[in-house]
DNA sequence: AAATTCTATCGTATATTTGCGATATAATTT
DNA sequence: AAATTATATCGCAAATATACGATAGAATTT
């Protein structure tokens, strides 16, 4: 495998693909449901509820908001996330 | 990291993110939209069309019809897949 | 101002995915 | 029946993703 072959297919086939690809782990779906529920989400919350360590959630965070899917905006010291409907 | 923690997450997420890892590769992506611009086609059509190698194409289709997305039938010597609408 | 709280990022280990050539099998053609 | 065609699978190398602890920085509390 000399290198990955991504970049040779159309602009919206990997678009579609990254949009997929961020859905693409329970891990962020149960993100997504969370800030889903309540209207706006502490990431500490998310943090509690999953059974995962800190810097794995806030890196699923940061992967659901590249792709659009979540706004993040700081609160002082805390983030806050909201679905990007 | 001991070992994944999918496993850990609730059915539903599990098989939404499975949904979604599907559609996760542009490859795959392109793939479905070769097989849905006809309405049934041969695995060496695609093959064709991609810059993948037979084998490639081959595993991509497996993930796709596993997943549900196609319908894969054998035609004697070829193998003929559709949208599973 | 020191301690604490909250979150992002870095470094790194491990797991998974991607991609291909080689090969096996089955059908078709010669 | 030998050669060819069509596709799936195996085995491996390289690329990516996942997960965590450690740490850094910023805001809040003591």
């Amino acid at each position: 495998m000399a290198f990955s072959k991504k970049a040779e297919f159309k602009d919206d086939e990997i678009a579609i693909a990254a949009f997929a690809k961020a859905i693409s782990h329970p891990a962020r779906v149960a993100i997504l449901k969370e800030v889903a529920a309540r209207q706006s989400c502490i990431c500490g919350e998310i943090v509690e509820v999953l059974p995962l360590a800190q810097s794995t959630v806030s890196q699923h965070l940061k992967e659901l908001k590249e792709v659009g899917l979540i706004d993040g905006t700081v609160e002082g010291a805390k983030s806050c996330y909201c679905i990007n409907w």
